[in-house]
DNA sequence: AGGGGTAAACGAAGATCTTCGTAGCCGTGG
DNA sequence: CCACGGCTACGAAGATCTTCGTTTACCCCT
């Protein structure tokens, strides 16, 4: 079985943020981060605020070269697994189907991403479990 | 149309551990929350927790009787959608259909469960948008 | 009237988050 | 060789969140 991670704090939004260009851009600079995320925070916000998340271990640092650069500890996708696990214990005591009627609610869902759905239902039906 | 509502704050993990025993068990007061939160925090704690709440819009108050009785200002299932749409948007970019990809997955879903959702797509396809 | 019990209100402390100014370091061009 | 530009590190301020001790107000019973 797969070992145990020593689990990562949640993100903050803003921290969400900087994961996002990460994930997008690959392993950056501060100065590139900073330059994907529009002029609305300054340079040395950034540079913190990756300092930070590198302490709690939400990034990781390659220190070679004179510009460190900066990577997301974990992918996309993981990420976005943890948040959602989480998000239907606090916001639906852990129904998963109550959060998929939500979904289905909030956002106008175009028809296209309605049939993409029908067909992870489909998979996940047959995949049994 | 309906009229644009001043928008809440988002309430954090901690209120909505608050807002929960409200949903659940109706307006209540101070000790009724307070009883049913367990043991974990004290007394004047969900007091002041409800104040502020209450200054920030998420819950209303009767004054009434000698004690206070607080009820959620908006129900479960509108915050719960008011919740989705922003974390979709923060987390998925704005994609419904992905955040149901990761829902199914990160939960176990209970065949159960899928029937309904295959419902509720069925519905929303009939809802035509 | 006095005393006990319960409630609300207040104030403040400690934690975390976000912001950025400032200082120090280092390589390069002049 | 030294100033300049770009970089990291540091520290601190202001906001918000969570916590609770303490105080104040009210009511009822004797």
């Amino acid at each position: 079985m797969p070992k145990k991670k020593p689990a990562l704090p949640r993100p903050t939004d803003t921290e969400l943020r900087l994961l996002n260009v990460l994930w997008h851009h690959g392993p950056s600079t501060v100065r590139e981060v900073w330059t994907h995320l529009g002029s609305d925070v300054g340079y040395t916000t950034v540079l913190k605020l990756l300092q930070i998340m590198r302490e709690k271990g939400l990034v990781l640092r390659d220190e070679q070269a004179t510009s460190h650069v900066y990577a997301a500890a974990l992918s996309e996708t993981e990420t976005q697994t943890d948040l959602v696990g989480g998000f239907i214990d606090r916001v639906f005591g852990g129904s998963a189907s109550r959060l998929v009627l939500h979904a289905l609610g909030s956002k106008s869902v175009s028809p296209k991403e309605l049939k993409a759905i029908r067909e992870l239902l489909d998979q996940a039906e047959h995949d049994g479990k």
